[in-house]
DNA sequence: GAAGAGGATGTAACTGTTTACATACTCCCG
DNA sequence: CGGGAGTATGTAAACAGTTACATCCTCTTC
């Protein structure tokens, strides 16, 4: 692997100029561009990059955690923030979590130990002290999740407020006996969602059930076992609210398999808006958060952080969400 | 940011040492660990880890570089690839090329530059001649996709033997005129599948017909799109062979949107076996792919390359596929 | 009690860049 | 023609670790 010194000899110029011209600085004269520039072809020469990032301590690369991959509801979110960081120059690497603290603990080293200049969470899996420790020496922003009440910048919708909006959708549609499956509660996120189905309750004076309520891994298989658990119970129920696109259609598939008709005999509503959300038969009743927006505000504000420019660590950011409604409510048939 | 001198300093003994307690190396007196320890827990000293890799010109991490995010395909192909990397202690990177040259080559000097030990690339979207470059000297596996008679390690399927094996399964249920909405063929994976579906028609004496082959972007909106042109063209046609569920998916949208029952009056069929493909209706007739072996080979050949045991560059690593039956290619009912 | 082995620790070179500062040169103007 | 400004280039000191090698102990063994 050919080195600086290794151009330096044969163009027979000093390091610094070298350097100047890769950096392409100015004040080289142009023969002398050439001359070194003919000896980095002639060697085929790359700087090595960790060596300059480690004499800059600047990597021009952030990272991205995500809880699980090939999740398509992050993709909009990931333009949006490629759009940004491509902007200003930066490269997005993107790594997975599966919500397990170890892992994301090696990741968060990662920023500790330089290896990137900055991190968007979207897994937000560790203890709020741990977070508000690295997030006051290093550039952090919470997306999507969030750490309640805590000194790290945060993207997110009010899921508070789209929860409670879903949950009064449904019970304008004439729907009273309404179960819910939701993520573990130990996530700030989910905390909010169910909060909202409950406020939204409590608002018509009904009061929320412990035995219709349930905690699901929020994937397809978390739904559908919910789902076929809540049906084995023997409760009676009209409709169900989730707090996951995912978890809605493994519920509908538990639903459809026990021959019930979605919507006609139980109406099911999601969270988030995943693209196959309006390809399945019924297309989903859901909320939409802006993704590319989530992206792109994430990502200024981790450039902001980066630059010094932004120093507002408490900032929560909060983007507006879009109810969407589609075939898998319906109208309640009180037949039943 | 506290350095390795801070604790020299603190502990009182030499650099050496120190490394040796990070490093957990023995011969370290536990009195002197213990030290040691207790100034990096005062001075909450993090290594620096890109002085660490720029002195060891080893990173331990490894990148994966997708043609797009957020594809459900490569989540379990990503689980199996995380499963060998930790267990070998290395870590993963992911980034996306979005099939532009521009990005991969970035992503490639990265690797070049030392910034990263290795790439997997599922993208494969430069030119031959630079990748056999770029993987004579540095460790390097495409996987799914594939370069035509290059000396790039390779991970994939018989892709032509598989779509081979999917038209004939729909010749055998009574088709004759069968279309196809298949990926850029530029891409030799594209043209694998395209070939594999002109042999089977050939091999029953039926010529292939250029008026109902289409190329599409390889997305639901790529296969709605030339669907749609399809249907619009007048042709006519009982079948659609697709090279990616995706396009399968968009194409039955289109179907079901001008009241063509699928497969009662077109029977459609996908490739690869996305996790969305049981959930549809109809559910979709598919091509799996092992797609956590694929992950685990591609990571074990990139470690056998990282540690220099492996130099054979012109492995092909083919895995077995699987016809996958579902609703959607149904028999053909020859009552239109 | 000397020799040798082996464990614990220290010294200093080295990794490949960037960059502050120094130097040399040219040009222009009073 | 001296000096100041400005441009082009060079020198050498960082950056924060790792590690080969040296050194110094402490045992063990004959």
């Amino acid at each position: 692997m050919a080195t600086i010194q290794d151009v330096v000899k044969l163009s027979g110029v000093s390091v610094a100029t070298v350097s100047r011209v890769i950096h392409n600085s100015p004040n080289v004269l142009p023969a002398t561009r050439e001359k070194v520039l003919a000896a980095i072809r002639e060697l085929d020469y790359h700087p090595n990059r960790l060596a300059q990032q480690f004499r800059t301590q600047r990597t021009k690369c952030v990272l991205v955690l995500l809880p699980r991959l090939g999740d398509s509801f992050y993709s909009e979110i990931l333009k949006g923030i490629e759009e940004v960081a491509s902007a200003a120059g930066y490269h997005i690497f993107i790594a997975n979590t599966g919500n397990n603290p170890e892992m994301a603990k090696f990741y968060y080293e990662a920023l500790i130990q330089k290896q990137n200049d900055g991190i968007i969470d979207f897994s937000a899996c560790l203890p709020r002290e741990y977070m508000e420790e690295i997030a006051g020496q290093n550039p952090v922003v919470v997306a999507c999740r969030y750490l309640s009440n805590s000194n790290v910048p945060n993207v997110t919708i009010d899921n508070l407020a789209a929860s409670r909006e879903m949950t009064e959708y449904m019970l304008n549609l004439g729907h009273r006996r309404i179960a819910y499956i939701g993520g573990n509660t130990e996530l700030a996120l989910y905390r909010s969602r169910l909060y909202g189905y409950r406020q939204a309750l409590e608002e018509r004076g009904i009061p929320a059930e412990e035995t219709i309520i349930y905690t699901a891994d929020p994937d397809i298989q978390g739904g559908y076992d919910a789902a076929m658990q809540l049906l084995r119970s023997g409760e009676k129920f009209t409709a169900i609210v989730t707090s996951g696109d995912t978890l809605a259609v493994g519920a509908i598939k538990a639903l459809q398999e026990r021959k019930l008709q979605v919507p006609e005999e139980i109406a099911v509503c999601g969270f988030d808006d995943i693209e196959i959300s309006s390809l399945l038969s019924p297309t989903l009743t859901t909320i939409r958060q802006p993704r590319g927006l989530i992206g792109r505000h994430a990502m200024e504000k981790l450039l902001g952080l980066i630059s010094g420019k932004d120093e507002n660590l408490s900032e929560q950011i909060v983007l507006p969400y879009e109810l969407v409604i589609r075939a898998s409510s319906g109208k309640f048939r009180n037949n039943k």
